[in-house]
DNA sequence: GTCTATAGTTGGATAGAC
DNA sequence: GTCTATCCAACTATAGAC
């Protein structure tokens, strides 16, 4: 039984990639609703609030989407720094095809809104911690204690989005690849 | 003699300071011209390329400001980890005391006009290679061979951009002091 | 070189018919 | 729930007096 996307689910899918690609203020209500094909109407009845509101679930769903991204990448590999070497360069090669940084990459949104909308940098904060969690776990199975694993999942997640503005900058995957290079020493025991 | 600061030079300032804050979508240039005391026919005078020649010059000048303070921090240890943590934990200070990122975090600017605005994008790159540069010296110095140098530069500057994020999503100096603490791993010979 | 007034467009948001 | 027409504020940019 294939379910039906909701015209609420299809504004949120085009906001989405809009506010990954263009930013908050880069981004305008017109053009989502362009893309989306949704009226103007039916946005502000889905999203009373407007903007702020489509943002802030806009920034969820990317949260969502990551979160099932990077399960998957790290489970792939028995070997620790293997698996998040395959996570990094899978993103460098994505951009590489692409062109553009079509996944995990919210640092544009978030350092946007962080000192200006609140409910947005709550949502991007759940989001960045979210995704900590998740190489904390993977670096705790590994035999790592429960306060270095925090803070080496801090240093990954910064590293990924770091490199992320660097290689969009420099319109190359190579300082993607280049922190992958890195992991090894970051995560030695 | 002190020298008198122009009209170009104090809009310049003042451009650099909001784009800092609120990237370039954010701000608008009548909010410019505000905080310069300037009248918008000067603005249009001395920049007549409009708001792109305004944040690429601004760009320049962030990257001027940024190397003098990356060479002072730099040069305050003997020590390689030593002079790089004081460099990173005086970020977070600055962060902790002053609620924003009030240096070296371009990744909002960079992000947003990447794809968008060709002279924006390039006066970014040249700025996060030129800051590279300072950090491959250092290391060049004390006994990292060149390309490791090169490679390890990239990732600190990612390490410090993705963490200027994540303190300002999670209003906290604390990802910035926790990278610090990594590099001991990183830089390990 | 400096400043004002204003053009022309797009922004987010709303009211009300269906 | 859906869609259209429209409001008003903000935006970038320009023209032209001084």
């Amino acid at each position: 039984m294939k379910k039906k996307e909701s015209t609420k689910d299809v504004i949120l899918e085009s906001a989405s990639n809009l506010f990954k690609l263009q930013g908050y203020h880069g981004t305008g209500v017109s053009q989502i609703i362009e893309k989306s094909g949704a009226p103007k109407g039916s946005l502000y009845y889905h999203f009373p609030k407007g903007k702020e509101e489509i943002a802030t679930e806009a920034v969820n769903l990317m949260k969502h989407h990551v979160v099932g991204l990077v399960l998957k990448d790290l489970s792939t590999k028995d070997n620790l720094v293997e698996a998040f070497q395959y996570h990094v360069n899978r993103l460098a090669s994505l951009f590489d095809k692409n062109g553009i940084m079509d996944c995990l990459h919210m640092g544009v949104i978030a350092s946007e809104t962080a000192m200006t909308h609140e409910s947005i940098r709550i949502a991007c904060d759940a989001a960045y911690k979210d995704w900590q969690s998740l190489y904390a776990n993977k670096l705790e199975e590994f035999g790592f204690e429960s306060e270095k694993a925090k803070e080496l999942s801090i240093t990954i997640n910064a590293m990924i989005e770091g490199a992320c503005i660097l290689s969009m900058t420099s319109k190359s995957g190579y300082p993607l690849r280049c922190i992958a290079r890195q992991l090894p020493m970051l995560l030695a025991k």
